[in-house]
DNA sequence: TAGGCCATCTGGTCCT
DNA sequence: AGGACCAGATGGCCTA
């Protein structure tokens, strides 16, 4: 039942490094944002405006508005802006990738065969609950069974949490989310889209789980 | 070729 | 203000 070691996570690396958008060129991007309009923005008038009738009115606009020229604060502004995109998508993609990871991580300690097909994000989501269910299971059992057998030893409660294999409430089976509603795991499981218990019954003995058990 | 899966970009929202 | 997180959009790759 061991998750084979050999499995070890399978980055991704060639789709992660290589760029399949040839990233949004800076003009596109401060194009698509639209920048709120400037206060000190050159009146339309004088815009359009050819000749120098037009300089005194933006003498006094200047004069009005701070006198700073406009197309200098909005370049600098746009830079700012693709600046802040630029890190921030650069934040997000660190961020999947980390997520990645620990998925990758996730697949590494699940039994599944070096054969099969690597297992999608969700499949590994619902792999590791149905399997963290299972085992909860399997202990549960051997817990009552060794409580049956040796009756003057003290509750399995103590003795689980006094060897720190798990922390918090031993007497909590259930993870959260099971807990939330109710005692079943079958029931709780199905309350969830997309997450159900597994369709057929799981053998609770550890040795025989197997991997189509959990899918 | 359609559909599934994925990586990335992007803008919005919340938090520190 | 800047970072984290999220969801929607988009396009590439792969498989039945």
């Amino acid at each position: 039942m061991a998750p084979h070691p050999s499995d070890a996570p399978a980055i991704q690396t060639s789709r992660q490094t290589e760029q399949p958008f040839p990233s949004v060129s800076d003009d596109e991007v401060t194009c698509a944002s639209s920048a709120p309009p400037s206060p000190t923005r050159v009146s339309p008038d004088c815009a359009e405006a050819q000749g120098g009738g037009c300089r005194e009115g933006e003498r006094k606009f200047r004069a009005r508005h701070g006198g700073r020229s406009r197309p200098k604060n909005e370049l600098a502004l746009s830079r700012q802006r693709r600046s802040r995109r630029k890190k921030a998508n650069d934040r997000e993609r660190n961020r999947m990738h980390n997520l990645n990871s620990a998925l990758d991580a996730l697949r590494g300690v699940l039994p599944t065969f070096p054969d099969d097909a690597k297992l999608t994000k969700i499949e590994t989501l619902r792999f590791a609950h149905n399997y963290i269910w299972a085992l909860t299971q399997t202990l549960r059992i051997a817990d009552h069974s060794l409580y049956r057998l040796e009756p003057p030893t003290p509750p399995s409660v103590e003795l689980a949490s006094s060897e720190g294999g798990f922390p918090g409430d031993w007497g909590s089976l259930y993870s959260p989310i099971s807990q939330a509603s109710s005692l079943s795991p079958a029931a709780s499981l199905e309350e969830l889209p997309g997450l159900q218990a597994p369709a057929t019954p799981v053998c609770l003995h550890p040795g025989a789980l197997s991997f189509s058990d959990f899918l």
